[in-house]
RNA sequence: GGAUAGGGUCGCCA
């Protein structure tokens, strides 16, 4: 049963909905863990409607179950029916409350969110956490400062989110003073770290962490060529780009930065081809911000019709 | 073996 349930969870994970659904139906038992990590990947897969039905089906529901619930309401927009399931519940569940809390901070109703966190029956480092990345995220740097010297502990998350916060009003020393001041580093905040030094123009700086790192993961990576890209190093950007694809490690947004480096290095058939391969051989469907490079890589070569081409067939309104 | 918080997203103009 634990072994199934792992070949589930890693299948899950992986993102292989259909492996993981097949597996579902021919897992010889079910046990609570099982039924909770198939609502996972159901919510993970965006079918919310079969979470729910699977969380209804089940034959015994616990706290953990229920958070992911929650959680999942939450994610999708259902506030009320989180909170009406969170009133359900026999005891408090911090976890669930702060699921709430993120999910209404997601939503960028911050002063909602901190009435949240007052009315909550305790908050934990994880409460905390999410307020002040609510207040980081919407660019309310005092409030930010504010929540983190209020909080009873720190930990990575809290001191990361933190330091993002000054990257983004270009305080760099104070990025790195409390950077040099963590107890202890992960790939993330090493990741805000070497984007703070990008954004204040030290990109070898950014280049000298991310070569001295003992792991990186497919953000890190990004991080470090969206740095390039920033500083107008486009020929170092595509070397980065193509270790990247050599190392599977790309998702959507390298390709924003990579377009931007075509754009700014007027490199017109190179963003072209990149822009079909990013669907055809990655699977990833432009947004409107691919849109937008490419739109932009067209305005600056001068292509002014594949421009407005662009822009009146793009599946996105103007804006 | 399952649940909640942190990192990557050009520039310009308004």
């Amino acid at each position: 049963l634990v072994s199934w349930t792992l070949m589930l969870l890693a299948n899950a994970q992986l993102g292989h909905f259909r492996k993981t659904k097949s597996l579902w139906l021919k897992m010889p038992q079910r046990d609570l863990v099982s039924w909770t990590t198939m609502i996972n990947a159901c919510v993970a897969h965006g079918d919310f409607a079969e979470a729910k039905r699977l969380f209804d089906d089940m034959p015994q529901r616990d706290s953990v179950s229920q958070t992911a619930m929650v959680a999942a309401y939450a994610q999708c927009g259902h506030l009320e029916l989180a909170t009406r399931l969170l009133q359900e519940m026999p005891r408090h569940n911090l976890l669930c409350w702060n699921a709430i809390l993120a999910a209404t901070a997601a939503e960028g109703r911050i002063s909602r969110a901190s009435q949240i966190f007052e009315e909550m029956p305790e908050q934990d480092i994880v409460s905390w956490s999410t307020m002040l990345s609510a207040y980081a995220q919407n660019g309310l740097l005092d409030e930010a400062k504010q929540t983190f010297g209020l909080m009873p502990q720190h930990n990575s998350t809290s001191s990361t989110a933190m330091l993002a916060s000054y990257a983004q009003h270009k305080q760099l020393r104070e990025s790195k003073v409390l950077f040099d001041n963590m107890l202890e580093r992960d790939v993330v905040s090493w990741t805000a770290m070497l984007a703070a030094y990008a954004h204040n123009g030290h990109v070898r700086h950014s280049e000298r962490l991310f070569e001295s790192l003992p792991e990186r993961d497919t953000i890190c990576w990004s991080a470090m060529l969206a740095a390039l890209v920033q500083n107008g190093l486009y020929l170092e950007a595509f070397v980065v780009f193509d270790e990247m694809k050599m190392a599977g490690s790309i998702d959507k947004v390298c390709f924003v930065s990579i377009l931007i480096a075509c754009s700014q290095g007027g490199k017109v058939s190179t963003a072209k081809s990149l822009f079909v391969s990013m669907s055809l051989d990655f699977g990833f469907q432009p947004s409107k911000q691919h849109y937008c490079c490419m739109i932009d890589v067209f305005g600056r070569a001068g292509h002014l019709e594949n421009a407005q081409d662009l822009v009146a067939n793009m599946p996105y309104v103007p804006d």
